[in-house]
DNA sequence: TTTGGCATGTAATCCGTTACATGATTAG
DNA sequence: CTAATCATGTAACGGATTACATGCCAAA
């Protein structure tokens, strides 16, 4: 059985909001979603043919000058199917984490080799725990008394949460790896003499 | 530019540490890395001959009797593409988390309907944080003196962080959606008076 | 004897990504 | 005028997943 496409859901997710173009769609998961969830544009609009074929969604056209765009809705049925997918279970995600996988193989090459790639993860890290922090704090400011802002904070704090661990991961292992080095030098010297 | 097929790299990795076959890796790679790297076993195969065509690792034949068996072994140069992968900037991965999809869409469909989801969540995580708190006491004793162990337990040491501050998070917005939850009963209960 | 593990592979399919192609409108 | 943004789409490709297909060997 095929996994089944999250880009429909992204799109009924959008849409249950207001109606919207393809073009918009796209710039709003990229400003709202974009700490835990990618969207690859190229799905957009044959996704959006597809949810109008099956009834979950309907268009209708309100060009600008001669510029073509057209707008999408929701439809009843839609709003059936993203209910329905809100509350099933999640499926499970493959799990890929190419910075521990280099470490995992790391002995061959060293501690010297891979300290690099942990303390760059850590600047990154440290500007989006920046991010976050303003992003918390700004939010309810933005949207005042906006029914969706509670479920927005929780997406946020997850972000910062696991942010902070990884962080705190790359901390840690910074100094491990430094330790290693060091230990490694010792033998080599203790071997000389 | 297409990303670069990390499958390459995890068998190079496999074999580093020792011949195997194709079987082998696979289980290798299961009972390993499996917390933080899915590989999908219909690409093992594949990318064996892939491999053996570009010269990074040779095969040969061990049969054991009637049964066909072949046992991968890393070359020279595939030991110098394993070193270069391990040594640069791990890509950017896409991020995409299903649960905080359906939880950032979830005004419509209220707290209640996705409660279930993070207690189910809490659940599973807190059955791996004992897994990995058992597999950090259990890894050096396993391999006393191993020299990839201080590498493997960094890896060990992101899924023990990791999963803290999933449980953490889980823990946090269960009461937040209770909360949520409670509101709103108060809410309609105000209204009807 | 039959179940489960060892062992090699292929096929089908879909998801996701990137790049391409084209053009209108607006703001500086 | 020109660059950025708005706007709709398509094409190509490769990665990832699942299921299928086949058969040997050992242990219960």
């Amino acid at each position: 059985m095929p996994r089944d496409n999250k880009t429909q859901y992204v799109i009924l997710g959008v849409l249950a909001s207001g109606p919207r173009s393809g073009y918009e769609i796209n710039k709003w998961v990229e400003q709202s979603v974009t700490h835990f969830w990618k969207e690859s544009f190229g799905q957009i609009y044959p996704m959006l043919s597809r949810l109008k074929r099956e009834g979950l969604i309907r268009r209708s056209s309100q060009p600008t000058g001669k510029r073509e765009r057209f707008v999408y809705h929701i439809t009843p049925a839609g709003e059936r199917e993203l209910r329905d997918w809100v509350a099933r279970a999640p499926e499970p995600a493959p799990v890929r984490n190419e910075l521990l996988l280099k470490i995992f193989f790391a002995r061959k090459v060293g501690p010297e080799a891979i300290l690099p790639l942990v303390e760059a993860a850590r600047q990154e890290l440290a500007q989006r725990a920046a991010f976050f922090a303003e992003a918390e704090r700004l939010l309810p400011l933005d949207f005042p008394d906006d029914p969706d802002v509670p479920y927005w904070l929780i997406t946020l704090r997850a972000g910062i949460l696991l942010t902070e661990a990884r962080l705190a991961w790359a901390n840690e292992t910074s100094k491990t790896l430094k330790a290693l080095a060091a230990g490694r030098r010792g033998k080599r010297r203790a071997a000389r003499t």
